[in-house]
DNA sequence: GTCTAATTACTCGGATACGCACTGTCCGAGTAGAAGTGG
DNA sequence: CCACTTCTACTCGGACAGTGCGTATCCGAGTAATTAGAC
């Protein structure tokens, strides 16, 4: 999986304790972890073509969140950067082989790509349970004090 | 994923339909979907290392289950080919911002990578669950023409 | 002091190189069977 | 006819190139705030 779906989730989550309003440059969500501003700035395109987040140009400008924390979940996140392909794709080996029915679908039909997709979707469901609400809550139960210093942290970059 | 996974899925499948005791070369089994045979073998390799089939180099020599079917999961198939780790890999990112700790695992104290490491468990247990033995039953309810045609495309394969 | 207009600085967005892992290929070590030979 | 030796052909196994995608970077289009100036 791709290292920015790391990037996407962390940096999502920081959107979640800034206040409603306030747009944050990819710059600012960049030096938080160090890691390489235009890289990011790559990924969270993708979250806004997604509609997860939405930009605003010029100065003042950046990134914030589309819509509220409750509405967005893991696999929303993880889909806008992966792609929304399964992690197995079919590639129909038995219509190469003996027997085969041109007219069959196997990505269908075939067991081992159904026993496949099974697990698929059972990542797929334990990942659309989990809202970004869920994990800022859990977070903010586990540690009281991240709201208020990462807060602090983005307003010490804005000097 | 690697498509690599596919093609031993489905050559362990028609493995099992062969009598036990006979080994099939790689070439065979790549003829089998028209596949390059030396790609295969390698993957045959990553198999054996497993521990999944075990093979036997000179003529008549070639490749078999290592063990019985209900003992193979597709969980098994798939660690052997892609490697044990988790789609998913934590670079710790929390590591590299403010207030970070450096005695501190983030692998498992990060919440996101708990959130993302639980549906990994839950893709791998859905794997686990199922056999080639169950798969294998599968098909030959569905498809009865299945193991005669195998065995027989193999043996036409032999001459 | 206030309105207007030009300027400036800042932001995203897409177009452009780089590196690594998956893909694909090849040849050599080793073995089992076949063939040949002597008893 | 049988046992032994030699030879051949076949198989896996690891070492060697090619290619596509993820990684990383840069510069231009567009916008909002700022500043200067005129009224």
């Amino acid at each position: 999986m791709s290292e920015g779906v790391e990037w996407a989730l962390h940096s999502c989550l920081n959107l979640t304790w800034l206040p409603s309003g306030t747009a944050v440059p990819a710059a600012k969500l960049a030096a938080f972890y160090g890691l390489p501003a235009a890289y990011l700035n790559k990924q969270l395109q993708a979250l806004a073509r997604a509609g997860i987040v939405m930009s605003t140009p010029g100065p003042r400008g950046g990134f914030q969140l589309a819509r509220s924390p409750e509405r967005i979940t893991l696999l929303d996140v993880v889909v806008a950067i992966e792609g929304p392909d399964e992690a197995f794709r079919c590639e129909q080996l038995l219509k190469r082989g003996p027997g085969a029915d041109p007219e069959v679908d196997y990505r269908q039909a075939c067991l081992v790509s159904r026993a496949m997709r099974r697990a698929d979707l059972a990542w797929r469901r334990e990942l659309a349970e989990q809202t970004l609400a869920d994990l800022k809550d859990q977070v903010e139960r586990q540690y009281p004090a991240t709201p208020g210093n990462t807060v602090n942290r983005f307003t010490a970059l804005r000097a």
